[in-house]
DNA sequence: GCAAACCCTGTAGTTACTATAGGGTCAAGA
DNA sequence: TCTTGACCCTATAGTAACTACAGGGTTTGC
């Protein structure tokens, strides 16, 4: 197949298959003669594996670690990828608490604002205002995030 | 002040002063005979400004409008600032949904492995190569993220 | 008169793509 | 046969918000 067709089937488009093979996340397929690139059903396995970790949020570098293992099955204990997946993991978990943090700072902020007034007015630009003159804000008040 | 101590008190470095500078988002300084330069303290309080709002995980694009308003307070109604905070609480909020599907997924690949064997034996390897086979994997057993 | 600690500009790198520009190839229809 | 459209190719630049040089000049103190 040529690479539009394996875009569509592994759900991405022909520049990001492009894009992998420069990165060296996908093996240079065949080409015909006038320079086409030829895909066969195990090119389709790999991108659909590294498609896969993508919408698990697995940087290239770590996904280049598993389609390794995954070529070159070895006979080593796997603690590097359970290592891989407890950082990911982690990783998630604490953006997640930031994030968390951040909504509750965002709400505060937001909260100064109730009644509609003037730009001048505002009570969000004024907390923002007086944050930047050394005044302690709203939204950091239990220490900054 | 020179642009070092400026970048101490506001929390970050000389070169994402400059980097501001050159976005628009501080305004260009005097400079000295040699070329350096020299801040004031409505420097600081700008560049305070700036960061607080980027600790608040707020783009500079966002932030732009909000230095504007700052520097020009209008008689218009708030509106747009509130629709900024609210825009701004929405994308953090799906982001944390979209975490948490996230760790949830890799939280179950991770439980196939669960005692210590190889790499080609591995539980979390074998989900991932399935998956790509088209098998249906056991992280997005309730439809893709 | 020299060294350390500043400062300057300009450019390139980071991540995982995305979007052009400027071409070549191939199959089908008029 | 010619042309149209859908496909393909390479190479380069752009995204966000910095960060890290390279290769200089300046200022301060000893
Ligand atoms: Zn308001
Ligand atoms: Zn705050
Ligand atoms: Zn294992
Ligand atoms: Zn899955």
């Amino acid at each position: 197949m040529q690479i539009g067709e394996l875009a569509r089937r592994g759900g991405c488009d022909a520049e990001t298959i492009r894009y992998y093979e420069r990165e060296g996340l996908l093996p240079a397929p065949a080409r015909t003669a006038s320079g086409y690139r030829r895909y066969e059903q195990p090119h389709l396995e790999q991108l659909a594996f590294i498609r896969h970790c993508r919408s698990l949020d697995m940087s290239l570098a770590d996904i280049r670690r598993l389609v390794d293992y995954h070529q070159h099955p070895s006979a080593a204990p796997c603690d590097d990828i359970n290592a891989l997946l407890d950082a990911q993991i982690s990783r998630i978990h604490q953006q997640i608490a930031s994030l968390q943090r951040l909504e509750q700072q965002l709400q505060t902020l937001r909260a100064r604002c109730d009644a509609p007034h003037t730009v001048a007015d505002c009570g969000i630009l004024k907390s923002l205002e007086g944050a930047a003159s050394g005044e302690g804000c709203v939204c950091h008040a239990d220490g900054p995030a």
